[in-house]
DNA sequence: AATATTAATAGTCTTAATCTATTAAAAGTG
DNA sequence: CACTTTTAATAGATTAAGACTATTAATATT
């Protein structure tokens, strides 16, 4: 009883008889013997239960079916090497796909100039962009649901992380406003003014830093608009609403009617840092010599990018 | 030292795996056992270099690699069910291509009415027509680059054939002829009349028999014009520059300015044949069992068409 | 008629796929 | 914390399948 089923093997050796129409030919080719080659094409007939060959003593001819069946096998093989070629270069890293979060502020600095390096280097892994805040990005990545963040410290789930930028916030003030007269300014200076400001949980921390200055300056901030992107805060200003805090990069995109000024003393500080789940998720420090096996598993494409991301602050320093 | 490569059975065992994320169930699911399965997906691993799955002693989960290679794995599995199926399909005669001759008077009766009935029981089957005068088709049937013929009988190459339509020649005249009004027409009356007739090398039977026709009644046919499709032939007669023998089956295609009349005498008779090269080209005959697969493995198409042809004929008597 | 070529057959050997039984590790439970 | 349950890996034996060599039967070709 012929219990086996149809193999790769027996599509292979169809082929090679199909293209020489000689047994013993190609048997040589497919490095077997010629008993071999009849035993395993009559064995494919036998589970098809169909006829593939017309042979005599003398003469091999495909039959009809035998004709429909060879294109459709060698695509068959075809796409059985691609998807062996797929999986080996997703196993280096090189095709799959990277969820990535990042933050408003990311998006104004470091970001743009990361990815692009990476696409460079790795065109065809794909990558999926998500904007959260901080503590949405913790809970995110977490869950396995981001795989890196751009986001900004201190956090204190148990992630790895890595701080890659660190800039000062500064004033955005409407051109007519008269602080941008004085030579040099002061928290002091603003205890009078209307503020924009992110919501609170966008980012708790830097939203603590803020307040603790204006507390320590001896004032409670007023605050007139609660907005998101920091594009949108600059408008406001302009608009005359009030003056905010904005990070250092954002005087990249100057906007007609709003000046920057920096603070003369203490400031409060915008730290960027990428973010990712440990590897070792498991006990796998318990495994001594598995253990880059094990990383690698979990994800090299992860690790491609924390490896990119060193050599550009390298190149950075 | 691992030979072997990657055959169908590690990509089932793999996809099993891989939608149950269980040993066990997965074994079980493919009716192996649990050990079995392991060293197979190990197996698989090793060959393709890659690590597929993630495992703890409590835990599978697909490596970002399985990940992309299952899809991949699944179309290729699913390619294989519908290369099989195609082929089975192709050896019951419901798939393929089967190259068919024809004469131009083949066209005007009864080979609309066959292929209609074949396309509707086998739609599948992509009929290539070809339109060849009946020593040509003799010779694309030995080369075998026709597998079926409509052609005039009588032919002496060692083909199978099969009568299936004799139509008698009437004769077409304008109607402002002055033999339209004589009560029956005899060949005699033809003899100063001028002949619009096909090549000879067209229907050299045909042509011989109008030929011997003539000679009896005592004269050689004036021919001022030889032209192929017969609708042709009877543009010329409306047009007054002669007469011309046609089959029956032309006054279906009803001309103004033609009129048609029988010959009360012998006539010419147009006999239609349906004629293909005998699957016995090697000496089948001489092996007693297996003659009727090696038959099918020629052509089942060819078989279900001729089938189709008897059932037609005997629907008709 | 003789020779060469070719696919099939017979019989043996070896590999590898599979099985049963067991182990090691981890998670849940009283 | 011990105890049970669950799960994948390991070990060893068995069996099935693939592959080899040698031979045969049939058919062209000379």
């Amino acid at each position: 009883m012929a219990t086996s089923s149809i193999e790769l093997r027996h599509l292979r050796y169809f082929v090679a008889i199909a293209q020489t129409l000689h047994f013993g030919r190609a048997a040589e080719q497919l490095g077997i013997t010629q008993p071999v080659l009849s035993d395993q094409i009559r064995r494919l007939e036998t589970l098809l239960g169909v006829q593939l060959l017309y042979r005599t003593k003398r003469v091999v001819q495909l039959t009809e079916p035998g004709r429909i069946f060879l294109p459709e096998v060698l695509r068959l093989l075809h796409q059985t090497e691609t998807a062996i070629a797929t999986v080996q270069r997703a196993a280096q890293g090189k095709l799959g796909q990277l969820k990535i979060g990042y933050t408003g502020p990311a998006l104004y600095t470091v970001l743009p100039e990361i990815l692009r390096q990476f696409r460079d280097r790795y065109p065809e892994v794909e990558l999926s962009l998500h904007e959260y805040c901080t503590p949405d990005q913790e809970t995110a990545l977490l869950s396995g649901e981001l795989q890196l963040g751009f986001l900004h410290p201190p956090i204190d789930s148990p992630l790895q992380q890595r701080e890659i930028r660190c800039e000062p916030m500064v004033v955005a003030l409407p051109e007519n406003h008269p602080l941008v007269n004085k030579p040099s300014l002061s928290i002091k200076d603003l205890a009078q003014e209307s503020f924009i400001l992110f919501p609170e949980p966008v980012g708790p921390n830097l939203y603590r830093q803020i307040m603790n200055l204006c507390t320590e300056a001896g004032f409670s901030p007023k605050i007139v608009q609660e907005v998101t992107p920091q594009p949108t805060m600059i408008g406001l200003v302009a608009a005359g609403i009030g003056i905010a805090f904005v990070s250092e990069s954002l005087k990249n995109i100057s906007r007609p009617g709003v000046l920057y000024r920096s603070l003369q003393e203490a400031t409060p500080l915008l730290k960027l840092a990428i973010v990712w789940k440990s590897a070792s998720t498991q006990a796998s420090d318990t495994l001594p010599a598995s253990n880059s096996t094990l990383t690698a598993s979990s994800s090299i494409l992860l690790d491609n990018f924390l490896k990119l991301v060193d050599e550009w602050m390298q190149s950075r320093c």
